[in-house]
DNA sequence: ACCTAGAATGAATGATCATTCATTCTCACG
DNA sequence: CGTGAGAATGAATGATCATTCATTCTAGGT
């Protein structure tokens, strides 16, 4: 007689990649969900409906897999800023600005598990600079990006008194400090308010261009 | 024969606010040495030269002490702004403008411990209904106040086609991503730099005052 | 000087969790 | 089909940690 109750699950056997991916998702999951603090390795290999020794199997240690979740995260959202800076869809600046706008502060980015996990992370850099590496590297790569995207509006619009570096600084910290905001206080701010702030900054800068 | 290693440490009796304010002191510098995570209750008792039972004796739980050093850091900082805002000190907006950037992105403020601290928190909001009512609390009182000085500057300078309650936002937003910036990229951003960053917003919101 | 309320201690307890590894199961290949 | 390389499982292990509480010590009151 067979039981009734559980269909009993058949063992599937993928490649590598595919585990590891599945098992970096459910950990970002388990993240926004429980925190980074209480998030155990039961937690993460249930959520991807797999046998806790999976995770031993395919990362070392749970250490291991938070590093490798951070560095999925990390260039999950820096790639996709450069993509649209360095990108040739919008050769027309203001359309690159409006666009990287929309990107930083758009349905993808500013869901309330991804900003979850972003700021989890930076929660613990102060005491793991393993975090604070993985993360600085990626905000390198995309400030310099936005600085000389800043410093070709400049020339474009003859703005004067203005540096590109420092301008990109701002405008990123302005954007971080609306993820936040939409993380912590979501009744005082809509995303279409963020973006009209986030607009009126570059306004202020550009009022040629925006 | 008494033991000649240890000086044998004299328990001390003191009043129970004084011990709590010590253990969340000793709280403060774990989360910043270990992260939130990886913090016990036996390293902040370890840190305030006290036994592990102390903390059950004053503080129920950990959840509980935990709660308490986030209302005190929030507490302390916010206040500091508020006090600076509403504050008679510098009855000119220009001053007080600049009092307020000062402080907030002063010795103080950006010490690496505190801002360690508040991320290592707004880290689990996600995570953590109670953390979130906590921060926001004191998010709203001093966003209230921003916005009414802001609403004074703009009165007096005769600015149009700015409105207090938005401005105050991206600006408090501003801070907060310099805050994070210094904790994550040190190298790439001073506090210097970061105050003249801040001015750089204000200038631009209102030209005749900064 | 003595006494006692209650502050402080820290060994013991039990719960939780990461990690291990002997065993089971799959499927690509012959 | 049959088989073995290696993917997947999950019970067992040992480490870590929050919490408890019987005991010790302190200091203010008498």
């Amino acid at each position: 007689m067979k039981a009734a109750a559980t269909p009993q699950k058949r063992r599937k056997i993928l490649p590598k990649a595919q585990r590891r991916q599945q098992l970096i998702e459910a950990t970002i999951a388990c993240i926004a969900r429980y925190g980074l603090a209480s998030t155990t390795m039961h937690m993460v290999t249930q959520e991807a409906g797999l046998s806790v020794g999976i995770a031993n199997l395919h990362f070392k240690t749970k250490e291991n897999l938070l590093r490798e979740t951070l560095r999925y995260v990390a260039e999950e959202y820096h790639k996709g800023q450069i993509d649209i800076m360095k990108g040739r869809e919008a050769d027309n600046l203001s359309n690159r600005l409006t666009a990287l706008l929309h990107f930083q502060l758009g349905r993808g980015v500013t869901q309330r598990q991804k900003m979850s996990v972003w700021f989890a992370y930076y929660g613990e850099v102060g005491a793991r600079p393993v975090y604070q590496k993985i993360v600085s590297a990626w905000d390198r790569a995309a400030a310099r990006e936005l600085e000389f995207l800043f410093a070709s509006v400049i020339r474009e619009g003859g703005y004067t008194d203005i540096d590109p570096g420092e301008l990109a600084i701002g405008y990123a910290a302005l954007i971080d400090g609306l993820h936040l905001a939409l993380l912590v206080t979501p009744r005082e701010l809509t995303k279409q308010n963020a973006k009209k702030i986030g607009r009126d900054f570059l306004r202020r800068a550009f009022p040629n261009h925006i």
